[in-house]
DNA sequence: GAAGCCCTTGACACCGGTTTCCACTCCCTT
DNA sequence: AAGGGAGTGGAAACCGGTGTCAAGGGCTTC
């Protein structure tokens, strides 16, 4: 028997180590325990940051994993967690670019922490949603959930997640949870400051185009767009709201309706960017050029706001950064600092459909 | 110690019953086992459907799995299979409808499955790219992969993916691989039916705005146009074709540029919507109406196509059915059928921003 | 100098499935 | 009736990690 003098290195592990070199096998935690000296309970203790390794044995350890390039298998330490590295995101909003932001900035936040994003879109309709998503959630043991609105919306899946015990963060326009599980994005600031700068143009006699109702964000518009105008003296008229559906269609059949008004309104405040642009082609139709004649402005600021003619004055909705924040604050690593939630805060962003009105 | 007479119901199994049936613990294949009254090898065979159980049998296991709605663990299968039961999308496209209408095929394609969609933007100029997408597929032990374009023309990511042996799809405008590995877009045919309807129309002197030059279907867009027109015997002047960047920001310029020559092209074909819509941009700019002074139509018929004025005559490309079929055939379950590959045939959307030129 | 304590470490069972190996039925030949 | 093959089910090992618990070593304390 040809014995080495590393006391880690028996002869009958020659061939599980020609097989590990040659990149045949991945590593595994014994491995790495076999090459380091050491049981691989300890290396689990390395892996998982247990403070009772002692600071050579867990630099000895450490340095053999960075050599192999070892990373545990996450299903295996999963079963043995009895919970999974995934994070879900269970969404029903029906805009692609909110979608693909709310998932970068999730990603962000995940990044480089062995998390992984399942993504499972959903009908809130559905007789058999609430089954689907705790089959969902339970099925694949999820370390949690990430609900964007309208699904952060419904109590009876933040009932159902604190039942099953799943960590979970709601993002929405107002507090509807603990704060712990919520990520507020303030909508009502944004649309007092779009109540603001219409004002400060000189409007006053203007249409709003709500959301849908189902959203709790549409409300919140309307809300902080009404104070922002009561703070100023101005009122909005009812008779000067009309209800829209966040779509393009929507807004053009509301942006017509609004426009066949008398007096007719000489701004219009859509709930969304869709909407307003449904309005400028109102607008167009019937022969009125904006800002000159009508000022038109949206909420959102999604790549549309530019993609039109004029460019709309909008409300910047930071999304990626409220994606990266929710799920830091899921995943709440150590060293995690909260995240400075100011910057969370929607902002104006003018741009030239917004416009002082013509004197009468 | 106390021994029942019934083998598969004991003393001892009361308490466990117990918490089964408060819901206080998941059914595990031992409990399924235990109730069925067999092993648990033989409830592993029924739920990988091996064919050497009695009918009878399986019927009851059946009976008992759906009585208590058992679903076993992915993570403890997917370790001993050596797999997990996710499949990862790899994709760097940077338009969030694309993204979202092929992550909703794929989940079409996916459904009922058990496997879950785990979503991976990349970035392919980062010089840790394919040790990334290495990491991202090992680490998890994908089941496989799906790359849509830019990365599924990456030849480094097939052979990448050949490399470690995981399955993929690629999806892209013309074949790349194996007729097994592909899901083939022809964005060529589309193309070609755009500059049949223009010719048809009477057009001529047409403009031509070409995506990035990195993806494999603007150059088939450009192709299949240019065959159309030859076909035609309509030339198209190397002059009025200008490089774009699948941006509305490049479109706004290419626009300018093209309507800035003399003579001025009747029409300009964008190689997708959102240049379209600069390009509709730049034609007010410049004064003219849309569709009388200059038609313009677009590629994709993404949902900016319809909400500009006037709305976009374009190519539809079905995103999301392509998904389904890549998602069917990468797990390719039993009862599977290729899918119909003639309805992933992009078609021309006729609206109101292509009409006869105005004569001269 | 022995007892007591804390810090480290490792042996062993376990997470919930699958696979290997083997024994045991059946059932059908010869 | 014996032999043989195919069909069936059980015990134990395994996938790659983690929890539990007890033991070893070095240090204080009296």
């Amino acid at each position: 028997m040809t014995s080495s003098k590393t006391p880690n290195k028996s002869a009958d592990d020659s061939d599980v180590n020609a097989a590990l070199e040659s990149g045949r096998r991945r590593a595994t935690i014994n491995d790495i325990a076999r090459l380091a000296g050491v049981s691989k309970k300890t290396v689990s203790r390395v892996i998982n940051q247990s403070p009772f390794v002692r600071e050579e044995t867990r630099q000895r350890i450490e340095a053999v994993i960075a050599e192999w390039g070892y990373a545990p298998d996450p299903q295996a330490r999963g079963l043995a967690f009895r919970r999974s590295f995934l994070i879900g995101m269970i969404y029903d909003n029906p805009n692609p670019q909110y979608v693909v932001n709310m998932q970068l900035g999730l990603l962000d936040g995940m990044r480089g922490s062995g998390f992984e994003l399942v993504v499972h879109p959903c009908d809130r309709g559905s007789p058999t949603f609430l089954q689907d998503v705790r089959m969902f959630i339970e099925r694949q043991k999820l370390f949690g959930v990430v609900l964007p609105p309208s699904v952060s919306e419904d109590e009876r899946v933040a009932d159902l997640l604190r039942d099953i015990g799943c960590e979970y963060i709601r993002i929405a326009s107002v507090p509807l949870d603990e704060e712990e599980h919520m990520i507020v994005g303030h909508d009502r600031l944004g649309a007092q400051a779009m109540g603001e700068h219409l004002v400060s143009l000189g409007h006053e006699r203007i249409g709003f185009i709500t959301g849908l109702p189902s959203f709790r964000s549409s409300h919140e518009r309307r809300g902080g767009f009404e104070d922002a105008l009561a703070k100023a003296g101005v009122k909005l008229d009812p008779d000067y709201v009309v209800q829209g559906a966040y779509t393009f269609e929507s807004g053009l059949a509301c942006g017509e309706a609004l426009l066949a008004k008398t007096p007719r309104p000489t701004a219009i405040f859509a709930g969304n960017d869709e909407m307003a642009a449904g309005v400028l082609q109102a607008a167009r139709r019937a022969g009125l050029t904006v800002p000159e004649d009508l000022t038109v402005v949206g909420f959102d600021d999604f790549q549309i706001a530019q993609a039109v003619w004029p460019p709309l004055t909008t409300i910047h909705i930071p999304t990626r950064e409220v994606g990266r924040m929710a799920a830091e604050k899921l995943i709440a690593r150590e060293g995690y600092e909260p995240g400075d939630p100011s910057t969370i805060i929607p902002y104006l962003v003018a741009r030239e459909s917004s416009a002082t009105p013509k004197k009468v």
